[in-house]
DNA sequence: GTTGTAATGAGACTCATTCTCATTCTATCA
DNA sequence: TGATAGAATGAGAATGAGTCTCATTACAAC
């Protein structure tokens, strides 16, 4: 979590972004958000279950369900066959993601702006001729973590 | 299929990264090789269960399962929940993907090569920090097609 | 406090993908 | 040209991440 100075105020967002779409701002969303905020890496359903076990599975899908359409959180395909969710862009800095094929770990980077604006760019031109229209992107890097390379 | 001028030569260098890894190319791995190579999108496996239907499904994932470890096809998560198949790098243009998050469709779009240039410095400077080794990358642009645009 | 509605928990269910194993190919070599 | 051992295949069972159902619980509004 970045772009809060207190986590009161990432709460308050987080209950405004439910409250648009109907939805009540409860514990167990409450407990999700303070995992996947305090995390530096994204979560996938085990670990969340590994570190909040008092949420049931099905709750826990519900709730980053739920989240999710309220743009609070975002979900991963990583290169395993596991999801992981993250906090929306709007909670975090833009970053990208490195993919560990070996053991299916997501590290977040932080890309230079420089580097974005010519993303940016590239997706306008590559989208543009499509009819396509983005919302957003991802780069993903796929190799080997340093844990996994030796 | 693009770097290849015939396809004989196609079949050629399938069958050479097949018995890299002691396989042998069979009819049912040159059907999925041809039906991929003819393909201009990826296709999911319902996509080759309608154009090959001769093929059993359990040996259609076995088959890009196989040709998959060979190096011969590259799977793609897309945004629902099917996975789509098609021909390794070595066998295209490196290029990346439009994933229309209505409809799951994948678009192939190929980048300047002053744009992969930046992406490819971006990588190394990307994973460098965390001692991780890059293999390759993707680049993903999520939105809606122009069907699912109106 | 009462009450209508939303959220939750437990577990059944779905279905893409993987696995098993009996059968069919096929490369090799006599 | 067989015979044969190992590889590939097909049919269907099994797996398991994710979804759905429904009875119960929490809560907002009055
Ligand atoms: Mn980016
Ligand atoms: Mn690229
Ligand atoms: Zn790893
Ligand atoms: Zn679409």
């Amino acid at each position: 979590m970045q772009t809060f100075d207190t986590v009161d105020e990432l709460h308050e967002f987080v209950e405004m972004l439910l409250h648009r779409i109907d939805q009540r701002y409860t514990i167990g969303r409450r407990a999700v958000v303070e995992l996947l905020a305090s995390s530096e890496r994204p979560l996938s359903i085990s670990d969340i279950e590994t570190r909040v076990p008092e949420i049931p599975r099905s709750s826990a899908y519900r709730h980053l369900s739920d989240l999710q359409k309220a743009g609070v959180v975002r979900r991963i395909a990583a290169s395993d066959e596991f999801a992981r969710f993250e906090m929306a862009e709007d909670f975090l800095h833009h970053h990208h993601h490195l993919l560990c094929s070996s053991c299916g770990q997501v590290i977040d980077v932080t890309p230079t702006r420089a580097f974005e604006r010519t993303v940016a760019r590239m997706v306008d031109e590559l989208t543009a001729a499509q009819g396509f229209r983005a919302t957003s992107h991802a780069l993903d890097v796929i190799g080997h973590c340093a844990n996994c390379e030796r």
